[in-house]
Order: C-alpha cells, then structure tokens, then sequence
DNA sequence: TTTGCATATTAGAATATTATAATATTCAAA
DNA sequence: TTTGAATATTATAATATTCTAATATGCAAA
C-alpha cells in the first residue's frame, strides 16, 4: 500500500497533465489528435481559433511533451506522444457523451 | 456522425470538469471520495491543507455538483455524486501509476 | 533569390486562480 | 445557554492563464 506523500506526488503529476487537458480549445485539439495526426492547418480549420493560438497551445503541449512535431515541407503534423493519454482522452469522450 | 459545433460544446463541458480535477489537491480530495465518503476533518488530515482551503475547495466541487454534503452532527460529511466521475479517477489512477 | 504560404514567437493587457488570514456559522455536550 | 469543536465564508495579495496583435522564421516554387 503506497505511502500519503507518494500518493500526493502522483496526484500532482496527473493534475498536471489534466491541467493542460482542462481548456475547450486544447481539449478539443487532442480529441482530435486521439485520432491520429494532423496538421497545424487542419487544427486550425477544425477548431476554428487563430493561427497563432494554436501554435501557442501546441507549443506548450509540446514542451510538456505531450505531443511531438513531425515537419513535412511547409506542413507541420502533431501527434499524442503517449498512447495511454490517447486512450484515456478517447475513453473521457465515451464516458460524457451524454 | 456529429456536428463540429456540437464536439466543441462537448469539450467545453468536460473542459469545465477537468479544470476542476486538475489541482493536485483536489484530484487528492477526489481519490479519496473516489473509494467513498469522507468527513471534512478526514480529508483535511489526509491532505494536511488548511481547513479553510479544504472548505473552499470542497464549496466549489459542491457548486459545481461534482460532490455533495451530508451533515451529521458537527461533522460534514463528502461524496462524489456521479459515479462515472468516480470509475474515471480511478481509472486515471491505474493508468498513470508508473 | 525573391515571393508567398505555413508555422512559431513575443509582448502585453485582461482576467482567473490560488493561498492565507480573519471571521462567521452550526451543532452538541456540559 | 454557554462553550468548544467542526465547518464555512469573506477579503485580499500574489500569481498564473488567456487572448490578441505584431513580428519572425522555415520552406518551396517561381
């Protein structure tokens, strides 16, 4: 049985990771990615915010290095890293829905 | 299949949710609500915050309806209100030990 | 080697969140 | 009916987040 102090470190691991998880425009963003790649063009079309917005928000996903950037020619595709994260943010969709 | 506006929607709701959870002191209030009620008094030892914040974050889950209160005696007693919240932390917290 | 498209970065104002301290409420037992 | 324990509320300073606008960079085709 782990320790409270050990139980405390994990829950400030996840809530960090819900952390970034925990905006519509991110959110939706990853909803997406779950999917498969895509790239900063079509989050864009799709989500419908600014250029420089989402760029701003995958910089930091990418920095936490949630997800990763694969560029081809002018086109920068993104994925989940972690197909645990993938997998739970698939699961969350299933769970609310309705 | 359904509508892009109608996925936003989505994102929002769960968005709104998940801001709630990530919070290292919450999601720890949350675990433990997760395997069941717990008095305030209970939670405030187990996570060794103050009793005003405790207070203060359980006000807000209580607000939002993510928990609810039952009174008995001096002692107040929390639980999670929906059950699937509950399946989600705990299954958050399989996924991510380790 | 310039032009244009795709993406990234930066700065800053507006807003939201967090923790602490102080005070208030609610209830039970003396 | 006062006292004390358990919980809630309020105000506020400190900090963090968000978005917009402006600018910069990377790449490919002409």
């Amino acid at each position: 049985m782990p320790d409270i102090a050990e139980a405390k470190k994990r829950c400030a691991r996840v809530a960090a990771i819900l952390k970034t998880l925990a905006h519509p425009q991110r959110l939706f963003l990853l909803c997406r990615l779950a999917k498969g790649e895509a790239t900063v063009s079509e989050l864009r079309d799709a989500s419908g915010a600014s250029q420089s917005l989402i760029s701003q928000h995958l910089t930091r996903m990418r920095r936490e290095g949630i997800v990763q950037a694969r560029r081809d020619g002018n086109f920068v595709h993104y994925r989940i890293v972690d197909p645990r994260l993938s997998a739970l943010i698939k699961d969350m969709e299933k769970t609310f829905n309705e």
